[in-house]
DNA sequence: CTATATAAGTCAACGAAACTGCCCTATGCG
DNA sequence: CGCATAGGGCAGTTTCGTTGACTTATATAG
């Protein structure tokens, strides 16, 4: 393998003088950077076991929703994906032929289909979190409690204000709560 | 506009008794929804100005990277987004069509094209920057000094130690550096 | 009970952005 | 001179997103 291309020197300029809004400038930068390989490497170490079943992506977002909320309806997974019906419809379809989801009719409203996993469903989700995991536990461990903490909070603020009422329904959802 | 779409009451079982180990993992599903979150819409930010332009994410990126750290060759640039070269070269060559992008000849190895922004390109990128930015200032004003730095410490951990290697060269970059 | 609205599924067509495999040209260097 | 490297290009495929129109079943308001 061919060492790891070493950028050479390059010659940029920094706005001369500049330094009161240059840095913050520059933090900013950083953080599009940041962002572009953590999420690419993240959803990377899924993919390869994804790539080995004939799934993507999409699959596994689809995977980890319902296994978040397990009974939500289609409607509920649009609007977490932002998907178009379409989309979301192939996706689904295939999850379902290869045995991963189960529907059911909804008991309240008959028109709806809640999305479940089924057991072989639940045992990939896992196979592909735990790739995920490995990756996150150890940058938790490095970053140390704090660091995860304004982790958490810089990522919801980058969020659209929708979607972070979302998360928290999210989080709120995994407990036992009974319909009247 | 109908309501934010209310998820419902949800039935879900959490492992019965355990506590101790779930509510790490519960932790760790979350970071894979806020990772899913804010990257879809910080990218979503620019996304907008992209289409009404014809152009994709795949264009902002080269843009950005080549904008970070002018002069970098085709090779690099490939390094860094880790596509393959006909994946690159479509979008290089329309940005070169374009007029958002130059090209030059190496001035120590000819068979290299250094690449950087034309003005237009630099106007270009700034207007996605902006809006991006905005996001993110928003975000780090409210999470706070101490969490930003948690926030880059938890992303660096989760990507590869190569594109955290490769991170550290694109903040090296940025300065008036003579080659012998 | 009838009319309208909603949840979901479906068809057809399209587009962006990745991929593979193979080949070509120009330049650098031992 | 001969081989390696930087870059470009062709042809075909896949994944995943899009639009727009239409159907079916169920819920609910009048």
């Amino acid at each position: 393998m061919p060492g790891p291309a070493p950028l050479a020197m390059l010659d940029t300029r920094p706005p001369a003088g500049t330094t009161h809004l240059f840095l913050r400038e520059e933090q900013m930068r950083q953080a599009q950077d940041l962002l572009f390989f953590a999420y690419r490497d993240f959803t990377g170490a899924a993919d390869r076991l994804l790539d080995e079943l004939g799934l993507g992506r999409a699959h596994h977002r689809a995977l980890h929703f319902i296994g978040r909320t397990p009974g939500m309806t289609v409607g509920d997974l649009l609007a977490i994906l932002r998907v178009t019906k379409q989309s979301l419809a192939r996706v689904l379809s295939i999850l379902v032929e290869k045995g991963l989801v189960a529907q059911s009719r909804g008991r309240s409203d008959g028109r709806q289909r809640l999305l479940t996993l089924t057991e072989a469903g639940a045992a990939l989700e896992r196979r592909l979190f735990e790739r995920q995991r490995e990756r996150l536990a150890l940058a938790y461990r490095e970053a140390g409690g704090p660091a995860v903490e304004g982790f958490r909070r810089v990522m919801r603020g980058i969020m659209d204000p929708a979607a972070r009422a979302l998360l928290d329904e999210l989080e709120r959802a995994p407990r036992p709560g009974n319909p009247p």
